[in-house]
DNA sequence: AGCACGCCGACT
DNA sequence: GTCGGCGTGCTC
């Protein structure tokens, strides 16, 4: 039998591989290994392949596995995404599965033994020509090496292109040898583990087969007890039996050793006792009817509910429903930072290990493990960041799609997906509800539900009838300029300069007896700035320059603890200078007020409280969130400061004040959802408080107090805000008015980037230009509506050199193509990555579809 | 992406 | 004449 099959490999060309199959042809969704130019690579079977037109189609080299890492449900989705976001479907397939799934084979250097005596004057090795001299550089970087040595980072390593001739001529002079690695199986790790053979059910017989051994009795019937199962390990270590009475078991054919799978579980606490029973108030109890009442339904549902209004039970009912009654499985996505233990811990209390949870602290051997329980139908309930909108779970029954609106459910690199998008897609395909919750949902689901194309339910209350917190805004421009709150250019009062007396008013006199308060009542509160470090940046009151990252065109803020400047984009770092770099001058100022200057100024404040900070910089290890959020349940913490990652899910009932250190972070950007972002902000965080007993109040301080954004914010008025921002994005037009795409543009070479820009932006012009000529109404060629379909063509926009315009060392510029129809948009698209050929060098084009951050 | 081929200026 | 740079295009 001799057939072929199309590959999706995790390249960036578009377009499958075609290759031989001897043998049965495994289903799509398959992962097989395949002859890939000089190496290998791992892809994925999509489907039959067509040898038509091609010479030298070359065989798989391997099937990895029995069963497909992708179902066919998945690869449907996979199909879809890779046609929307024009992204190679082999570089979707990878982003679907654990990444142990995708790697690749790795070539590798390993020297001789000849090779490990020689030296690089080595008879082999004379010579001076360019191969043999590269060759000598090559041998080299392998000796220094602990061997064996991975081709690729030599390379990088060397600076060379290609190296295989080199490798080639080692190989033939016998210094070097080179070896194909494939992919590792994916790890797997075990245990011995002792099991019942045979059962002794007459008490007479069990006499008789033991006899004298006392102790092999002892030990069979521990393992009677244990239910028939015991890690050999514990029966050697706690339980005292010495491998010897093992063996005689195993002799007399009793018990079995065998090799089990241990399932890493990264759990490292026992699910949480019974859940607490709760009522559901009317408007929870509509909510949990109406979706169950559409669990064949169609439509996805817009679950928007106000902070602590209980959105998380309606979940939870639903998914006991989709669970417990129908035997399905679900999947809840939320924002990585809000993947507190917090939230686990409700899944866990109502699903018990039934709950898999995918996030990023897993070590690549949890996930895998979580991964498989999945597969294996082990773990209805799924809960995790963005990607576990992949997870492989049968019958799925229900999405939700937690704080919908926020911004880390798009990926930033391809393929460039919205989780909330392709999770309305997954679910229509798999016939399952999707849920999108949020109390500040994002302008494109609000207007979808406006349009009808999602059903809206509100829950317009808190649970227990609690009052959302008063809110009220402090103006700052009438406390004293303080250039370090608002990075104005006015000079600091005097001694303020030095990064040692953050005096000024940061925290308004207002805002100080609101934390006093709360300290004197033993209550705790909560204190927002959404940005990082002591200083956005630090400028010469000499010269006026500002330290400015290497690779990427923004300052580097100033942290003081580890007295370094870090560009918060790119990974460089520096010593923070104590005099201009530019003009010598030791007149530094520190400008633009981050969290670490909080932290300082509110200790220097309130000398006693117990202050704890979150934010990037405190949470770098794995359970430090965890530590940090335990500290605050505990109440040993009266003081909780950090970034938006203090925003989000908290519910802690003794907060009774949250206050925004300066609101206007982020309002100015060049982006058209500034305003939403600041909005979604405020609410959220104020949402962090008055959640119990004790009641809460939020205290806003802003120069812009009468910003619509934070006016909207004082009220709770999501509504209000959703219909002026809806009115201002009207005109120029902005999502979720049209559709929008983003095409980036970028090269280290400033020159290439413009010169790809400008080619780009002429091909999409030229054929924009020729469709409406012979579009509908036009006088063109036959053909041009050859869909049937209207054209409706976008507008194009820019281009312009991007807000960062230069990040990573690579120099940026991007066009919008905004408008059209959905359709018409897709196919310009990607006759657009087909046809459009950059200048040659390094140049990037990526197309970031549906885009929420324009920077 | 990663690699080979092919075309041009600077050396033996 | 060859070495060594990099632009162009293909990979089943």
């Amino acid at each position: 039998m001799k057939s072929h099959v199309a590959v999706a490999l995790p390249l960036p060309v578009s377009g499958n591989f075609t290759y031989r199959m001897e043998g049965e042809v495994p289903a799509p969704g398959t992962r097989v290994l395949v002859p890939f130019r000089r190496s290998e690579q791992v892809g994925w079977i999509v489907g039959e392949g067509d040898p038509s037109g091609l010479k030298n189609i070359r065989a798989i080299l391997d099937v990895l596995e029995e069963r497909p890492s992708i179902p066919s449900e998945l690869l449907a989705l996979a199909r879809w995404m890779s046609e929307y976001y024009v992204a190679p479907l082999g570089i979707t397939l990878r982003a679907m599965v654990p990444s142990v799934l995708s790697d690749g084979s790795r070539e590798i250097l390993r020297l001789t033994p000849r090779g490990r005596s020689a030296d690089p004057s080595d008879p082999g090795l004379r010579g001076s020509g360019r191969l043999v001299s590269r060759a000598r550089s090559v041998f080299a970087a392998v000796r220094d090496r602990s061997d064996p040595v991975r081709v690729s980072p030599l390379r990088k390593h060397l600076g060379l292109g290609s190296i295989w001739p080199e490798i080639r001529l080692l190989a033939e002079t016998g210094l070097l040898e080179h070896e194909t690695l494939r992919p590792p199986p994916p790890p797997v790790r075990t245990r011995k583990v002792v099991r019942l053979r045979r059962w002794i059910a007459d008490l007479a017989e069990r006499e008789e087969v033991f006899g004298r051994a006392t102790r092999q009795q002892e030990c069979y019937e521990l393992l009677e007890a244990a239910g028939g199962g015991v890690e050999l390990a514990r029966l050697q270590g706690v339980e005292g039996f010495s491998r010897s009475v093992v063996t005689g078991l195993e002799t007399k054919e009793l018990v079995d050793v065998c090799d089990e799978e241990i399932l890493r579980d990264p759990f490292h606490d026992p699910p949480p006792e019974a859940p607490p029973k709760w009522v559901l108030s009317p408007a929870q109890k509509l909510a949990v009817e109406t979706l169950i009442a559409s669990l064949e339904g169609p439509a996805p549902f817009l679950l928007h509910g106000v902070t602590g209004s209980g959105k998380t039970l309606v979940y939870i009912q639903v998914l006991q429903e989709v669970v417990e009654r129908r035997g399905g499985s679900a999947i809840v996505l939320v924002p990585e930072i809000s993947l507190t233990p917090q939230t686990v811990k409700r899944f866990r209390a109502w699903f018990g290990d039934r709950v898999a949870v995918l996030h990023s602290a897993l070590s690549e051997g949890e996930r895998y493990d979580q991964w498989r329980q999945i597969r294996a139908g082990e773990k209805p309930v799924v809960v995790g960041a963005r990607s576990a909108l992949f997870a492989p779970v049968p019958d799925l029954g229900a999405i939700v799609v937690d704080e919908e609106h926020d911004g880390s459910y798009k990926q930033s690199e391809a393929p460039r997906y919205h989780a909330r998008d392709v999770a309305v897609v997954r679910a229509r395909l798999a016939g399952a509800i999707c849920v999108l919750g949020s109390a500040t949902p994002s302008l494109e689901s609000w207007r979808n539900a406006e349009a009808g194309k999602f059903d809206r339910l509100s829950l317009p209350v808190r649970i227990g009838g609690r009052p959302l917190p008063p809110v009220e805004v402090v103006d700052l421009r009438r406390n004293r300029s303080d250039p370090g709150a608002q990075g104005s250019g006015a000079p600091d009062p005097a001694g303020a300069g030095s990064p040692g007396d953050p005096r000024g008013s940061i925290l308004s006199p207002r805002l100080v007896a609101a934390v006093r308060e709360r300290l004197d009542r033993r209550e705790q509160a909560i204190l927002l700035l959404n940005r990082r470090g002591y200083a956005s940046f630090i400028q010469c009151r000499a010269c006026g320059s500002v330290t400015e990252c290497p690779n990427c065109s923004v300052s580097l803020t100033y942290h003081r603890r580890r007295a370094r400047l870090l560009c918060h984009h790119c990974r460089h770092e520096e010593p923070a200078p104590d005099h201009c770099p530019e003009c010598g001058s030791g007149d530094l100022s520190y400008r633009g007020l981050g969290t670490e200057q909080v932290e300082r100024v509110v200790a220097e404040s309130f000398p006693g409280a117990r202050i704890a900070r979150m934010d990037v910089d405190t949470t770098g290890g794995k359970w430090s969130h965890h530590e940090i959020l335990g500290r605050v349940e505990r109440g040993e913490v009266d003081l909780l400061l950090g970034t938006q990652m203090i925003a989000k899910g908290l519910d802690f009932p003794r907060v009774t004040l949250v206050g925004v250190v300066n609101a206007d972070v982020g309002l100015h950007l060049p982006d058209f959802r500034a305003s939403e972002r600041t909005f979604q902000l405020l609410s959220q965080v104020a949402g962090r408080t008055g959640r119990g007993s004790l009641g809460g109040e939020v205290i806003i301080q802003s120069s812009l107090p009468e910003h619509y954004a934070i006016q909207a914010a004082l009220d709770h008025d999501y509504v209000g805000f959703a219909r002026r921002e809806l009115e201002m994005r009207r005109n120029p037009r902005y999502p979720p008015h049209v559709r929008m795409v983003n095409v980036i543009v970028s090269s280290p070479d400033p020159r290439l980037a413009a010169d790809g820009t400008d080619g780009a932006v002429k091909w999409v012009r030229r054929t924009l230009t020729k469709a409406r000529g012979s579009g509908p109404g036009g006088s063109g060629r036959a053909g041009a509506a050859r869909d049937g379909e209207l054209m409706d063509l976008p507008e194009l926009v820019g281009p312009a050199p991007c807000p960062i315009e230069r990040l990573h060392g690579r120099w940026r510029w991007h066009f919008f193509l905004r408008g059209g129809g959905i359709a018409v948009l897709t196919r310009l698209l990607h006759r657009f990555v087909e046809v459009y050929r950059p200048p040659s060098g390094d140049v990037r084009v990526s197309i970031d579809r549906d885009p929420v951050a324009l920077l």
